[in-house]
DNA sequence: GTCTATATATAGATAGAC
DNA sequence: GTCTATCTATATATAGAC
């Protein structure tokens, strides 16, 4: 049982604070004191903070969908599915105190680096297409009520727990999530 | 007919740069730039920058309080109400430039001063109340399809609005805003 | 791979003259 | 109300020793 090399315990720190306070809201000065080496060193391990802020998104990118394929593998009902992805999106919140890393992103996108721009933006369009997997498969089972078209549903259920992240945030209560994700979970019946 | 005065060129400057950039995107040497006075000067109308990034949430409230406000005072449907309000949140885009106040000032929330965190509460908890109210006199005029309780209806759609111009940010395409959008206008009827 | 030391730039803010 | 000058803190990043 060996300890977190120092890359992974870095990124795992950076992690949490751009999902906390945002790209601009992090240091390597910060990162240099939680993980305990010196912030020079840390620039060995990622030459520049860009170099960061790409590692991380692929990262989330990854993790995130393997995830939500794990849920498309276990879950035996569309429903199934699609309320996992909307507890997904709350558990990311970890009681207040993130977001899902692409909504951390949103604000700076225009000040980040091209290879980050691109991670974030391939994140957000997989994420949107697994959901249009689940309402295509939804049109067999009857599962969504008054199902509309795939696409559609797809990128409205995902800014919709995106902006209930927001509500999230803003009141402090997770309750706000709740409220705003009812309605869709109440479109969902058992097969 | 005189030229602005300079409060209020630095608050626009400052309303434009946290909605495009978010309020660690943005310095006193950057509005100073802009403005044409020196960044010293600045402290004089707003002593530190909290102070300037509450005044411009107080000031975006009012504005958009007031716009929702003359849109109920002047569409005659709830409908009509409803798809002012997306197009709305559509226009506070800007073309892909700016967020709402509110959306920008969410990664960094917990860093913010209290009262900016007050005004930025006030001012979401505002916007879904008049939510609230159209969706009360939905319930009258049946112009929402398979219209829910109103408070979860306001929720929602606030949620919703707030993540299209997140998908809007990162796709760089307006059309991802009417995307998820759609779903929502389609349950909009004539009265 | 981590360190010390340093470079360079920029941040928010203050003092005091005009 | 705006200026110059300055303060103090912090940012990202590099050079070179160990």
């Amino acid at each position: 049982m060996s300890a977190k090399d120092t890359k992974t315990e870095l990124m795992d720190v950076a992690d949490y604070l751009v999902r906390h306070k945002g790209a601009d809201g992090f240091s390597y000065s910060d990162l240099s004191s939680v993980v305990g080496i010196r912030k020079a060193s840390i620039h060995h391990h990622f030459p520049t903070k860009a170099d960061l802020l790409t590692a991380i998104m692929q990262r989330y990118d990854s993790r995130v969908m393997e995830d939500l394929e794990a849920f498309s593998a276990q879950s035996r009902t569309v429903s199934e599915k699609l309320r996992r992805f909307v507890s997904f999106y709350r558990d990311a919140l970890n009681g207040g105190d993130t977001l899902c890393m692409c909504v951390a992103y949103t604000v700076t996108h225009s000040e980040l680096a091209e290879p980050t721009q691109a991670a974030i933006h391939t994140f957000r369009s997989r994420v949107a297409q697994w959901l249009k997997t689940r309402f295509d498969e939804a049109r067999q089972s009857k599962e969504v009520k008054d199902l509309q078209d795939p696409g559609a549903e797809a990128a409205a259920l995902l800014a919709l727990v995106e902006g209930a992240q927001i509500a999230t945030r803003i009141s402090g209560d997770l309750a706000s999530y709740d409220a705003a994700t009812k309605l869709f979970l109440d479109r969902l019946q058992a097969a």
